[in-house]
DNA sequence: TTGGCTATTGGACTAAAGTACAGTTTTTCG
DNA sequence: CGAAAAACTGTACTTTAGTCCAATAGCCAA
């Protein structure tokens, strides 16, 4: 339960004594190098304007977590961070419980989202997600596939060879090669990669 | 803190007794009518098959937050049940740690969504406010990878093949290979779709 | 019954993809 | 500068992928 936090000066804020009383203070320059100890949580604030790319590939090649404390966090910034490795991203000045909150999702192998920005994620995308994931990948398929071959896309898409396939379904690979040419030419794709973009709502 | 588990019968989970033993058993045609207590959490049990829409409403009309205990959740069902008004969605059998995890992050007012779909959610929703820029895809990678080497998995991802991406960078089909072979095995991959779907964020 | 659709498979072939071994040039950095 | 990494290319090879032509068998509806 070793928390460690980076920051560019030694200033512990009140919100970060409240939370952690027993985390380990290290400036940025410090914590680039050497091999970490067994830290479990790095916390590294993200000043106004700052740049994640920078900061953040030097602490995911350590070992622990990496949370962002962003003084200005927005939902691109947060995305990013997410998207970068980061295991969450919030306000540098959150009150206590919700570090103490993030450090128990992100210490049981969690990724911490805020609420404002899940809500988004959520509307955004629950029709794609919920048509096109790969789990429900056959109801996103044109109807114009018969049952097998929106069996045989899915797993396609998922991103099985042509032999699996038909270890799997029991029948021979040719079969396999025959239901795709039918796949292919009926959803206008070109091989099995550009059918798993389309297929994953990746591609138009 | 009062937590009320809805369910069709009256049979207590040994998980459910490790992670809350306090927490009051009520069976779902009791759980529809009259204006319920002072309850914090209501854990509604879903059962194989059934529909969110169904019961979801009738709970949500009643105090405290709501979370899903499902059978069989899948990606599409938690989206819905997120979409319809639930906190929280995860495994009937979830084990005792996970429950009280998502206990923890309901009752402070977050929204509790399991990892796999969190990902995927992170991996959609940035593209698309990025607008399927590449510079999103590269950073998606491993830093271990080199420029080049970023610049043909991205093309990769995006289904292009051998030939295109040497066209495009104007040097030879082999050359495109042979970043292929060390992108290949730097990220563990075995071929371009597996690549893709790693890089689009849909595998692990 | 016949026609159409689907599922299945074979052989043979072309085209990509990926690997192995080997080498040169350029860039980067101490 | 000199070492190391990255970028680039070649020949040759094995393995998958994908296509073409052709055929058998089951199911369903007009």
């Amino acid at each position: 339960m070793e928390y460690e936090i980076v920051d560019t000066e030694h200033a512990f804020l009140p919100n970060w004594q409240a939370a952690m009383p027993a985390a380990r203070m290290v400036l940025r320059a410090a914590a680039q190098g050497g091999a970490g100890a067994d830290v479990s949580i790095r916390w590294c604030r993200l000043r106004a304007g700052e740049s994640i790319t920078v900061i953040l590939p030097a602490l995911l090649a350590r070992n622990g977590k990496t949370v962002i404390l962003a003084d200005e966090p927005g939902d691109a910034l947060i995305l990013e961070a997410l998207s970068a490795g980061a295991a969450g991203c919030c306000n540098t000045h959150a009150a206590p419980e919700v570090l103490q909150q993030v450090a128990a999702v992100v210490g049981n192998g969690g990724l911490w989202v805020g609420q404002n920005l899940l809500q988004q994620l959520i509307g955004r995308t629950a029709r794609i997600l919920s048509n096109q994931n790969p789990a429900s990948a056959k109801a996103a398929l044109p109807d114009t596939l018969s049952e097998r071959e929106k069996q045989v896309a899915a797993m396609v898409a998922s991103g099985a060879s042509n032999k699996e396939i038909a270890n799997r379904l029991s029948i021979a690979e040719r079969t396999v090669k025959a239901h795709l040419t039918a796949i292919f030419d009926k959803t206008g794709t070109r091989d099995r990669l550009q059918l798993s973009l389309k297929i994953n709502g990746l591609k138009l």
